[in-house]
DNA sequence: TTGAAAGCGTTACCAC
DNA sequence: GTGGTAACGCTTTCAA
């Protein structure tokens, strides 16, 4: 009989090649084979012949033997609350996804990925298993929905990192990442300081989003301190789907043209200027725009886009390196980390 | 002593409660427990013993002891080839990883996700580890790179899926899902010939890449076949990024202005806009412009674009059924899939 | 340097 | 309906 077993098609996965499958086509033991794996000294010669063996046999070790013994998974799960179902199609979240997983690859780390509905985070499969070391998750929705499900993310016990959130970690599992979103409505409303502006308007979807509020507290903070004159309005679309905003700015230019429209997003800040387009409004003569992200969007409108560059893709990295820690060290080094955004002016503010 | 182990901060993971804690909790056998879980019968009295005692200890099932057992790792794997570190940051990628991973989750199947530069493609260790059941690829590179790592995937016995190839799999662990670029080529084709064009410029980057030589060559063919007379130039930017193709796009239009622009993908498209823009060629009225992959991009410049609509999130969901069929069943429905593209006519044709 | 045995947490199988 | 036992593939421990 040949080490490997028959394939059964009744089975779900093929029967592969084991350690000891290994070991008896080389002659030697399995703890030969396990130490050649594992680069631990084998004489030169055994080690050629397991080598030969191991490749005749395609061998490649069972990560859920090895798991199950060592109680380490080697594996982080990144949950994704998002009401879009192509949810990595954000470029703020699909930047932040490559970072950790690029980290984690760099340290032989699998990631695990799942979107899910916001009302639905509770029942992602992600959660009620235990198969990550630790977990990454993005919240999304109501100010009560996220402090419940971050409180029972808390629970799971494993070490955790919640992107872009208020709530405080009380928990030693539980850690934030963010980035400076209030420095970022800051950074944006000093510069439009500058354009001697009577009013703003801040266009935003209804959808309660914790980055938002700090870009819009950011950019409001600044204006009041400088002028009670200079007149702060909120425009909220249905979503952050492109026509909602086009068609939420274009109805209120046809009322009054501000001097200004800051969008959540650059992508919001696009549509608003396909509305003002619409309405023969010229940008930047008649009107300034600007948003938030810095991703590409800011390069394809024309004008090019006044932004506030986000550090997604350093979130991610940062993230993976603090649970990283966390797993070797068995404490988080910080408990909360906030990274700067910039400004990166373009032809949109004049 | 109670059912937990005390955690140890030297471990690497905390110490979790095991089917046997929960047993000794509930002071039922570990069977009855696993019974439970599982969501086999059992009596309502023990039941509720057993949910009781699972909650008090915050007791979730091990996925790696559970796959050793059943051979089953109800998990996937893709790795994507890409130069770009934000590899999921492209539209088509991000939104073919999306589609996966929700048909994947809605069968409680996990996604693991890893990129991988090109080169070191066969050092991704999510191929040299046995830890999913199933595996996606994207490729990418010159043709005989993809073409000898098309065939070490294949040596992986494991099901695969490859994403966009042209290779035909001659295993019956491999299956190709594809978008049928060639007659997106030709559809943009036909719709340009009826402009009544004398002269083309396809822009692509140096990169190969086989979706691209598709498009190309279904364009050209339309032309070829329409009419002898119309010039067809192929311009090739070092890279994808806008500025390199906003270059080139540039230096071609200083020498002589085609009737039309055609690029490989829209966010090229959108930086030949650009240099048109630059070089004061008025879009579309001297010159039309296309592109393809309809995702986000035609939306955002001025003129809206004219492009073909890719169906990524399908591909991958389609990649996902292919897959679990394949594991139920034992063997691939299709061993070659092609989803069929759309023509979207925007402003930037006229 | 190599080998034998125990055990990680789970489930299939068979008794009861 | 419930419980005991063996086994999944691997690595740690201890002996040779």
């Amino acid at each position: 009989m040949k080490g490997i077993r028959e394939a059964d098609p009744s089975r779900r996965k093929l029967a592969r090649a084991t350690l000891s499958d290994v070991a008896k086509e080389a002659g030697v033991s399995v703890m030969t084979v396990s130490n050649f794996v594992r680069s631990k000294p084998v004489r030169v010669q055994t080690r050629k012949r397991v080598e030969e063996a191991i490749a005749r046999l395609n061998y490649r070790p069972n990560v859920s033997a090895r798991s199950l013994r060592l109680s380490e998974e080697y594996s982080v799960g990144i949950v994704i609350a998002d009401s879009d179902p192509a949810f990595l199609n954000d470029p703020f979240i699909s930047r932040l996804v490559s970072g950790l997983s690029n980290y984690l690859s760099s340290l032989d780390y699998t990631l695990d990925v799942q979107g899910v509905a916001p009302e639905r985070f509770e029942n992602a499969t992600i959660l009620n298993k235990v198969g990550n070391e630790a977990l990454c998750a993005i919240l999304c929705g109501p100010k009560a929905l996220r402090k419940e499900q971050f409180a029972n993310l808390t629970r799971l016990g494993q070490p955790i990192v919640v992107f872009q959130e208020v709530f405080q970690s009380t928990a030693p599992n539980v850690a934030v990442v963010s980035q400076d979103d209030l420095s970022g409505g800051k950074q944006l409303g000093q510069y439009l300081l500058k354009k001697r502006l009577r009013s703003v308007v801040f266009v935003r979807p209804a959808l309660d989003w914790c980055a938002l509020e700090q870009r819009e507290k950011g950019l409001r903070g600044v204006f009041a301190a400088a002028s009670p004159s200079i007149d702060v309005k909120t425009l909220i679309a249905p979503s952050e789907r492109f026509d909602d905003v086009q068609q939420v700015v274009k109805d209120h230019l046809a009322k009054r043209t501000p001097d200004a429209i800051v969008a959540a997003t650059d992508s919001m800040a696009a549509a608003a200027l396909k509305a003002c387009e619409l309405s023969g409004i010229r940008v930047p003569k008649d009107l300034v725009i600007a948003g938030f992200n810095g991703f590409d969007v800011w390069r394809y409108t024309s004008p090019t886009m006044t932004t506030v560059v986000s550090p997604a893709y350093e979130l991610g990295r940062h993230a993976g390196e603090l649970l990283i820690q966390r797993l070797k060290t068995g404490a988080f080094s910080k408990r909360h980390v906030v990274l700067p955004v910039r400004l990166q002016v373009g032809e949109s503010t004049g």
